[in-house]
DNA sequence: CGGCATCCTTAGGGATACTG
DNA sequence: CAGTATCCCTAAGGATGCCG
């Protein structure tokens, strides 16, 4: 394991170093999720949507954007299509999310986080909140390593193990 | 406050609420950031990247990409140009995180992280990692309540506060 | 070195109309 | 309801060349 560089957040020398993005982590989730259709049903989907025409409606896209996405993400594996059927009704069919897709709240929280923290949502419509359902408190993300620590964004090293490494 | 409905990440019947979107926090963070070139900036950005040409071409993107999208970030306040010069050479400029752009990190950690569990990085050039520089363990980013609770996804509910509540 | 101008191609996305 | 088909526009992005 090699340490590569230090993350500052404000500025850094740079160790001549480079991202190699053909294989870039975010470079490639990037391929998956870039468009800003892909995180508004990802929101959607996360808030309990599951029907194509409250995709359409509630993230306010157009329909062939919708089915374009919804397509796209069902073969990624963020989402799952899946019949179903009301008791007296024909059978439809409905979105759900995947542990996969699941996963990806983190980075949708990180999202609505910055925006509060820095766009001024001023929420005329009041606030929005993520809460945590056993004690009410606020929830947001944060950077924390494997033995509990908090970490701040100027105590991040970049490390490159070898192949088999952790 | 009002609760409004529990995420579930599976399934929810889904109240009737709506996300109001014109005002929806993830919505106006795509505002700012919804391309690619934007996270690859970012990116590079965090690795310490600071230069016009070093930006094109570690984030392998075109001039008048970086061009554009490093204006965009300058003016939403992502990043700072200013002009420098080292001792005998001439004024250059170098693009630095604000305290706003650096805030952005945990939704890139966040991409690394789903990147890397999800969709197979085998690196064949070695496993990208961030570690904590004090105790060199892992580094991810995960819910947490005010409490200090970790949050696992089903445990979260969306809450609408009327107008000056945290 | 750090761009901007130009040109081009592709992808994202809206509107409307139609179908099972 | 859940899409598909068509048409059109705009934004994203690459390639090339020029310029202070």
């Amino acid at each position: 394991m090699e340490t590569i560089l230090h993350l500052t957040g404000p500025l850094d020398p740079r160790s001549g170093w480079r991202a190699s993005p053909d294989r870039c982590p975010i470079a490639r989730a990037l391929d998956v999720m870039s468009t800003r259709s892909a995180f508004l049903i990802m929101r959607e989907a996360f808030y309990g949507t599951s029907r194509f025409d409250d995709f359409v409606g509630r993230a306010e896209i157009s329909e062939p954007v919708a089915a374009a996405r919804l397509r796209e993400l069902v073969s990624e594996g963020l989402l799952v299509r899946e019949p179903y059927r009301e008791p007296g009704q024909r059978t439809r069919h409905r979105y759900r999310l995947t542990e996969k897709g699941a996963d990806l709240l983190p980075v949708l929280v990180g999202l609505i986080q910055w925006s509060q923290r820095w766009l001024d949502d001023d929420g005329a419509g009041g606030v929005l909140a993520l809460r945590h359902r056993d004690c009410g408190e606020r929830v947001g993300v944060g950077l924390r390593c494997a033995a509990d620590h908090e970490v701040a964004v100027g105590e991040l090293d970049l490390t490159l193990a070898a192949a088999g490494a952790r």
